[in-house]
Parts: structure tokens; sequence; C-alpha cells
DNA sequence: TGGCCTATGTTTAGTCG
DNA sequence: CCGACTAAACATAGGCC
């Protein structure tokens, strides 16, 4: 993919960390919820950096009797 | 993506549903993977629908003074 | 930082065994 | 279900701004 094949190991060059990060992220967050929509999957998606705010892409099913589609406003343990 | 563009929306012909959704599911996963290696990202995916078992993926960095990885035995709220 | 570009590697729809 | 195959669609590395 791209000019040249990236082999899958750490980058630690962080100048063009960054940027490759921000690429691949957009790409699983489109896969993502590609996947939530095509085949109704309830997806939860947390990505966590040391150098970039985390990203997090939570999509669920709408329940019957909630109101909210399903979405908890606060974290809970069953 | 394959012989023919898939519209993105929710497909209802079961039979066909699986079979893909096993496909880019695994897909996925391996986008994570990556993702996590590469950028030394902490990752979190869970994927669950009706007509197969959940997918959890979990990738967590080294900490100092955790025996585990970092990774938690229990879910905890802070 | 982040958008755009293009060449090239990757994913996947459809099919068969 | 699983794996393999192919062609077409897609993702992205590197570069430029």
């Amino acid at each position: 993919m791209g000019r040249i094949k990236l082999k899958i190991q750490r980058l630690e060059i962080m100048k063009a960390r960054q940027a490759k990060y921000l690429k691949r992220k957009r790409g699983i967050l489109k896969k993502a919820k590609e996947l939530s929509i095509l085949f109704d999957v309830e997806v939860v998606l947390l990505l966590s950096s040391t150098f970039t705010k985390p990203t997090f892409f939570c999509w669920s099913r709408p329940r019957e009797g909630l109101y909210n589609g399903g979405m908890s406003r606060y974290p809970v343990l069953n």
C-alpha cells in the first residue's frame, strides 16, 4: 500500500509517525463504521496513543424501551 | 473492493451476510493489530453481532510496576 | 497540522472446491 | 464452515504545499 511496503514494526521516526498514524486511524475508523452499518454489528473502538488525544468510536443497535439507542450515559458494570 | 462495489448499507441477505462479515472482521482485526504495533497505540476493539460470537481485541503498552503488562484482571472504573 | 496527489500494495466480493 | 483464487475497489507511503 502506498509507495513502499511498510514493515509492521514499531515506528521510531517521530516525524513520519504522527502523519502515518492519522492516516491509518482514519482508515480503521472508516472500516469500523462500515462494519457496523453493513452487518448491524455493535462496535467499540478505543485508540490511545501517547502523542495525540485518544479516539473513541462506539455504535450500538437501538433497543426497545430505551430512550437513547442503548448508549449508557455512564459506564456500567453488570 | 472485490468484484462489485458494495454500497454501505445494512445487509439483509443473511446467507451472504455472515461470510462477508467474517472477511471484514478479519480485515479490521489485522488493521487494529498493525496500528498497535506500528504506533505503539493502545487498542480496544469489541465487535458484537447477533449472529456470531462477540470478538474482543485488546492491546496495551507494558507499564512499570505492573506484573501483567497493564491489563486489568477485572474491569475498573476510575 | 492537515489536505491533496499518485503509484502501488492491500482488502474483499463473488465463486469454486 | 474453511481455504484458495481473481479482479476490482480501496488504503496508504511518500511527497508537496
